[in-house]
DNA sequence: CTGAAAGCGCTTACAG
DNA sequence: CTGAAAGCGCTTACAG
């Protein structure tokens, strides 16, 4: 993209009075296989010509890009934008870019940027929020480098993973729930395609059900995770004879929209209705501090998915599927 | 990254009977230089190898990669994030991948993108929030192409741009509060090195100049642009002798963080003080939709910027650098 | 309208 | 420890 010729890596040779393979290693740090004065020849060459490898070229010859792609189902959505930021500080430090693609949770999109993502031969794909598609199955039977983030792989429950123990926190909200007595409890779950928000509702019912005060089915609602959904659940919610006393939402967004028709109604929380948030999106400490809910440790996350990619494409990962379960954090505020 | 080996043009032009030029001329759509029965035996080649390009060949060839990057201020602030997911969208749609860079409004930082970018050989740069530093004063002057959004560019003011007039918009806030009749004012602007921040300061202390009201110098408070400021200086805004009736804020965050001081102080927002943000970000429909607001329209921004990049590398905005000027909109809703 | 061939910048067996 | 050469997948003057 510049418009100054390049300079490459011939030059930086010629200069140095080496050949261009001899450069190649020494810049690649394989300097156990090069004399001391070859390698400060060579470096005072990049420096004087301030060479700076074109990566398109190794790329090609490694097939392989210093790309990494991550997935997302919202770009807008401050906690996902965190694990992002994350993801992108991490790879930038093992010297790759990151390509951001925006899923929107659909299954159509999400095959043709996995498809794309391969023509850009991208060293790995962070998946966050996974859906269910035909060409998420073929990508892994063909071993690409995936990793699943938030959301477990639909298909084989062994790729490399990082997220929170979904089942144990969902099981931690309710035990909270019945420490204050809550009664009658709700739920306003995310889609079951999500191994996240599955795994959340059913920690919750579990553990309810253990301690003999079941959930009622009728007090299960859906939800696509947005503020707009838990918003337009509290009607239901709140109302009829016996209305919710506590709310455990799928997600902080959920407990907005709900909190938000609660103001409405004249409602109080938590003292007419309890409600319980999951992410503890960075947008609490601003717009929602007094929401209760499950911190999940979204830098750590990111960091953790960026390491996965060191080296050359994970090709480690690839043979040992790593699942890394990150402690999460109860985060108990005014609202629950 | 896949395990399969790779299928590629050659296999494509054997299996059509034709040269790899000629498959290459008309995947690219030079169609007018191949006869119809070329044009079908290959299209029937490529389906039913399956065909994909992988795109560091083409790139390599072509010393341009299908790729944009976005550098941005901050990837958490849901109105850059808006910006970005428009940009996402519009590249895709051009055939481009978006990679994300964040610069945490740092020098340093803007400048190690621009030259890995540079490196990754990009077909253009998307600088969100610029911030003067050497490294892109050289870019600028190495004729890369970079279109600046929202800010201006700090070196060259030709060079392509696409945001509102902030200047214009500033003057329209002084407006409206003389037709309300607040006295006093007062101003949270943001960082000088921002053209957007300067001129939507300057815009509105002119304004109020020419009606024969300047703004009190000491009614004029910095911040940068998050809510921790806003909330900040609203200590300052807020108390002594004469505490502010109006004021104008450098963006939304910095709203909400005077917003919440007003709530801790018992000041109620807008018969206590009136509040006026900027850029109406998507937050405020659901977290703020009492705020009023200048809305940026940040789809339609991120849609230009997008355009800009079509065709190779924007060669065509180098040469006419295009100022894209988009109109801004007045929202007032209670806060002022 | 089409093909043979050189070239984009880098890496890496292979031979020394 | 080092170099000559082939190769990664694509594009594009050039010649026909």
């Amino acid at each position: 993209m510049a418009k100054k010729k390049q300079i490459t890596i011939d030059d930086v040779a010629a200069r140095a009075g080496v050949s261009t393979a001899t450069v190649s290693r020494v810049l690649n740090g394989m300097n156990h296989k090069a004399s001391l004065d070859t390698r400060t020849r060579i470096r005072s060459a990049v420096e004087e010509l301030e060479y700076r490898p074109v990566r398109v070229g190794r790329a090609l010859s490694m097939m392989q890009s210093p790309t990494v792609a991550l997935l997302t189902p919202d770009t807008t959505n401050a906690f996902y934008a965190s694990i992002a930021d994350a993801i992108q500080t991490g790879t930038r430090r093992i010297g790759k870019a990151m390509i951001l693609c925006n899923t929107r949770e659909q299954a159509i999109l999400q095959d043709a940027y996995i498809e794309e993502m391969r023509s850009h031969l991208v060293a790995g794909i962070a998946l966050l929020g996974a859906v269910p598609s035909p060409g998420l199955e073929r990508a892994l039977a063909d071993d690409m480098p995936i990793v699943f983030i938030n959301r477990k792989s639909p298909y084989r429950a062994d790729r490399p993973f990082v997220g929170i123990d979904n089942y144990a926190a969902g099981g931690d909200v309710a035990k909270h729930f019945m420490d204050r007595g809550y009664y009658p409890i709700s739920v306003v779950r995310g889609p079951w395609d999500s191994s996240a928000s599955r795994e959340r509702f059913e920690g919750f019912r579990d553990a309810l059900a253990a301690s003999g005060h079941p959930i009622d089915p009728a007090r299960v609602y859906d939800s696509d995770l947005s503020m707009e959904s838990g918003y337009i659940q509290a009607e239901q919610l709140l109302s009829g004879p016996a209305p919710a006393r506590a709310v455990f939402c799928a997600n902080d967004p959920v407990a907005y929209g709900i909190y938000r028709r609660c103001g409405e109604r004249g409602l109080s929380v938590p003292d007419d209705v309890a409600l319980f948030g999951f992410d503890d999106n960075p947008l609490n400490e601003w717009l929602a501090p007094w929401l209760s809910t499950v911190s999940v440790p979204s830098v750590e996350i990111g960091t953790r998915v960026a390491k996965l990619f060191a080296g050359s494409g994970m090709a480690s990962a690839r043979e040992h599927p790593e699942q890394c379960i990150v402690p999460y954090q109860m985060v108990i505020r005014t609202s629950a």
